[in-house]
This record gives structure tokens, C-alpha cells and sequence, in this order.
DNA sequence: CTAGCCTTGATT
DNA sequence: AATCAAGGCTAG
């Protein structure tokens, strides 16, 4: 059993460039001199270990409005090609703040029913819960003692002039982990991206920072709105955590069941939307073949298309299809049943291998087994992309190229061969994303297992009923598919050749 | 840059 | 008048 690693992959400094990684640990290094003078010898980082604080995922699931959540998202996997793991930048300050104005725009017309309801709410709180949260509450971002609420959220005098400063000055920050550092007191200082985005998530709204520096005052009717839409956000979450029983085999399979429910209306088009019950709440239905029409039309331009694929197409249609991830992924049935931070992390970590399974899915509708673009051409291909966009031409072409394109190519051959039912697919896909990963304990993935066991179950069923003849040696060749997937994601990321898959595109 | 403390001004 | 949550100032 090898390594079913993470996607995005720490740094490596055998594929970088030598002065990036100069870059890169002189940026640490100036990091642990400040951490060092603020806090004395308590935290040491040691160096030749870096990613250590990056890596572990403590970043709460964003609970915010889900075009924020794609945004972000999208941002924090914008770079496809080249340096990987290492480009997580904050977006806009305007941009973000036109998203919260789209917001409060639509929560105008939502809340303008339910107002006397939320004021009642609102009035609600006895005075001596009030005071009592008041006394000890904690900062919503670093857990330090609160001054009170600022911008929407109890936070420290701290994070508050943090977030102001930043809003106020337009500032970007970058990550130079994998944008999931641990935000505490002792260590908020260490990473602003990751500062910033825990304030953004945790429902600090950029629109109570004021243009015209006004001192005193109330916050204007509007944003106030949009202070009380993310505390209920957060209280549900709170109340759905508190009341989450814990995962056991029978709550997941009742749940997965109604995913089986729907792959019988899948295959029943025509019952489709007349299907969908009205248990939205916990197990919201997905259409995986509607998902999947989706994903290939973003990836439909690029068939037969006049230019030659760019950098730029690539890089686009890669955020399209991260974008249509997350929402496949937010809409599958044990969503709601997982932890935040799980989700989080494989939102962040599993999505690199589910665009290439989906990108080798689009090719075999393509291709057959006879027809499969050959070696040569794709090699020529690949030189062709590397030298119209400037890349290196990898100097070891020959070997290291060369072997990546004929990995590629022979799992497409079997991928081919395979002629995945829709069903089959969509679990593969799902078992694609929520593999347990052993080599990660800095994430509690236990419910993972238990999830895995599941559709392993359901894949098992799916080869039985359609296939009663094989089924064993068919459940093992698409969970060997799924190991593949793991390897050749790697190697793609690593070698910073993700836009290969592409590159085979009938044109 | 950070964060503690101070000033300000609308609302209660 | 008290409270709250904005912005400002500045030692470190």
C-alpha cells in the first residue's frame, strides 16, 4: 500500500529553482527572527522542517455564503501550473468587498420578511447570559480574551486592528504553506494570509470598516444585517455540532442510501425533478450526471479548438472545474455530517485528483482503445505547450517527460478499457475524494474510515447487480484505478506538468 | 506591524 | 449618562 498522499504538495526542493527556495527560507527565517524577538525562545521553528506549522488544517470550515467560499477556494488553488503549493495570495479587498455588497443586496430582499422574527430573536438574550458572555468571551479569531465585538465578531484589540489595517490599506498577504496555518494567540502573527482569512470566515465584514474614517458611531443598518445573517450562520453550525450524533456504519448508510436513491432516479431521467424529496436539510440530493454535464462543458471549448491550448485556457478552465468541485463536493449527503475542518481539508487537498479523474473521464469519451492519441504526438505536444509558454523544457525531457506521459497514457488505456457505468463513476469519484489518507495525523480522519467502508459497500452492490459475473475483479481494478489516480496526481504536482491531461484533447 | 489604550459619536 | 463599536495614536 503506498502513499495516498495530500495533493497539494509541500514544497520540494528538488523541483524548485534554487533561488526560489533561497527566497523561500530567507522569508521563514526572517518570519522566526520577529517570532523569536515577540515571544521569546518558547516557539522555535526549526528550519530544515518549515512546513510543520503550516501544514496542519485548523482553519474552521468557511461558513459563509458560498460564493465567498468559491472565491475563495478558487484563489487558494489558482495556480495550476508551476509553483503549486506555494501562491496563496488574498484577493481583493475591493473584489471582496463587492461580493459582500451582492450579499447584503440579496439578504435585503431574504431578511425583509423575517424581520420582526430576528429583532424578537435578537431582544431575546437574558441580561445575565449577556453579561456573563461578555466577561470572558474570547476572540473569534485567535481565542486571546475579546474587547468586545468588532466588525461583527468578538475579537481582540488585536485582530481588530489587524483586520482594520488590512481592510483599510488594501493589503495582500500570501501563505507560504498551504493557506491552513494555526491561528492562536501565540502564533497569529505568523501568518497574515491565514490571519486575514480566518477573520473573513469567521464573519468579520469588510463593509464595517469605514471609507471616511468617520470615528464613533453605530455600524449602518446594512452591515449590521450582515452581523446578524453570519452569527446564525455560526449558531447553526454550533447547534448542528453540539447535536451531530456521533458517525457510526448504520447513519451513514442511511444516508448513502438516498444517494442510491437518486442514482435509480439518474437512470429514470425522466422522474428527476419530480424525485427530490424534501429532506433538503441534512442529505441534500446530488445529480451526478448533471454535474457531470456540467464539467464537460467547461472542458468542451477546448476540444477542436483553433489555438493552441495556452497557459491561460488551462488555467481557466482548471478553476471552472475546481469551482464545479466544490460545489459537487458541498452537495454531497454526508457533507453536513462531517466535521468542518475535514471538509476544509479535502476541499483544499483531494480537488487536484478529482479534476484529473475528471479531465481522463472527458478523454475517454474521446478516445478509445484504438484510437488513443500516441505517445509521439503527445510528446510533441508537450514540447510544443512548454515552448510557445516559455517553460522550462524539462531538461530531462527524456526520462522524466517521458515516463510522466507514459504513465498518463497507460491509465487512460485501462481508464478505457474500463467503460465506467455513471454510477460507477460517481462512486469512484466520491472514494477518490474521501480516501483515508494514513500518512496525514495532523488531521482527525477517523470518520473517513468509516465513510470509505461505506461506499465500498455501495461499489460492491453496484458490481453485483450489474456485473454478478466479475464483480470482485471489477471492484478491484477501479479501486486500483483510484491508487493510479493518487500516483499520477502526484507526479503531475510535482513535476509541475498538470496541464498534461489537457494537452490530449483532440484538436 | 502590532496591540493596548484613547477619543469619538450614535443609540439606548 | 452609559454603552458600544467605530477610528486614532504610539511604544515596542
Amino acid at each position: 500500500m503506498s502513499s495516498s498522499q495530500s495533493s497539494s504538495s509541500p514544497i520540494s526542493s528538488a523541483t524548485s529553482p534554487n533561488y526560489e527556495y533561497d527566497l523561500y527560507k530567507k522569508f521563514k527565517l526572517k518570519r522566526h527572527r520577529t517570532n523569536r524577538s515577540e515571544h521569546g525562545n518558547d516557539d522555535q521553528i526549526d528550519l530544515t522542517n518549515s512546513d510543520e506549522w503550516t501544514s496542519s488544517s485548523t482553519t474552521p470550515e468557511l461558513d459563509i455564503d458560498r460564493n465567498f467560499e468559491n472565491y475563495y477556494n478558487q484563489e487558494a488553488s489558482r495556480s495550476i501550473k508551476g509553483d503549486f503549493s506555494q501562491n496563496l495570495f488574498t484577493p481583493d479587498i475591493d473584489e471582496l468587498q463587492r461580493k459582500e455588497n451582492e450579499m447584503v443586496q440579496s439578504l435585503n430582499k431574504y431578511t425583509n420578511q423575517n424581520e420582526e422574527e430576528s429583532s424578537v430573536l435578537a431582544g431575546n438574550h437574558p441580561r445575565s447570559l449577556r453579561e456573563q458572555a461578555r466577561t470572558h468571551m474570547k476572540c473569534g479569531v485567535c481565542h486571546d480574551r475579546a474587547t468586545g465585538v468588532h466588525y461583527g465578531l468578538a475579537t481582540c484589540e488585536g485582530c481588530k486592528g489587524f483586520f482594520k489595517r488590512t481592510v483599510q490599506n488594501k493589503k495582500k498577504y500570501r501563505c507560504v504553506g498551504n493557506g491552513s496555518c494555526i491561528i492562536d494567540k501565540s502564533q497569529r502573527n505568523r501568518c497574515q494570509y491565514c490571519r486575514f482569512t480566518k477573520c473573513l470566515t469567521n464573519g468579520m465584514v469588510i463593509g464595517a470598516v469605514r471609507f471616511d474614517r468617520t470615528p464613533g458611531g453605530r455600524t449602518p443598518a446594512n452591515v449590521a444585517q450582515l452581523y446578524r445573517y453570519n452569527k446564525e450562520k455560526s449558531g447553526n453550525a454550533i447547534q448542528t455540532e453540539i447535536n451531530r450524533p456521533p458517525l457510526q456504519t448504520k447513519n451513514f448508510e442511511q444516508i448513502v442510501f438516498s444517494d442510491a436513491e437518486l442514482r435509480a432516479n439518474i437512470q429514470n431521467k425522466l422522474n428527476q425533478s419530480l424525485c427530490i424529496k424534501s429532506n433538503t436539510n441534512v442529505s441534500l440530493h446530488f445529480d451526478p450526471l448533471s454535474t457531470l454535464d456540467t464539467l464537460f462543458d467547461h472542458l468542451k471549448p477546448l476540444v477542436h479548438s483553433r489555438v493552441p491550448l495556452t497557459d491561460h485556457s488551462i488555467k481557466n478552465t482548471s478553476q471552472l472545474l475546481i469551482d464545479s468541485f466544490i460545489t459537487w463536493y458541498r452537495s454531497l449527503s454526508f457533507y453536513s455530517s462531517l466535521d468542518k475542518n475535514l471538509n476544509q481539508y479535502i476541499l483544499n487537498n483531494r480537488w487536484a485528483k478529482y479534476i484529473l479523474l475528471i479531465v481522463c473521464h472527458f478523454l475517454t469519451t474521446k478516445y478509445n482503445h484504438v484510437s488513443l492519441i500516441s505517445y509521439n504526438i503527445c510528446f510533441q505536444r508537450l514540447m510544443e505547450y512548454q515552448q510557445a509558454n516559455f517553460l522550462p523544457l524539462s531538461p530531462s525531457s527524456s526520462s522524466s517527460s517521458g515516463g510522466t506521459i507514459e504513465w498518463f497514457l497507460n491509465f487512460l488505456v485501462q481508464l478505457i478499457n474500463l467503460r465506467l457505468t455513471d454510477i460507477e463513476f460517481t462512486l469512484l469519484s466520491i472514494l477518490v475524494v474521501i480516501q483515508y489518507d494514513q500518512t496525514n495525523k495532523d488531521i482527525n480522519q477517523n470518520d473517513l474510515i468509516t465513510l470509505e467502508q461505506v461506499y465500498f459497500k455501495s461499489l460492491h452492490q453496484c458490481e453485483n447487480e450489474t456485473y454478478s459475473y466479475d464483480q470482485q475483479h471489477r471492484f478491484n481494478r477501479i479501486l486500483d484505478i483510484r491508487e493510479q489516480l493518487n500516483h499520477l496526481t502526484q507526479l503531475l504536482l510535482q513535476t509541475n506538468q498538470f496541464y498534461l491531461p489537457y494537452l490530449l484533447i483532440p484538436s
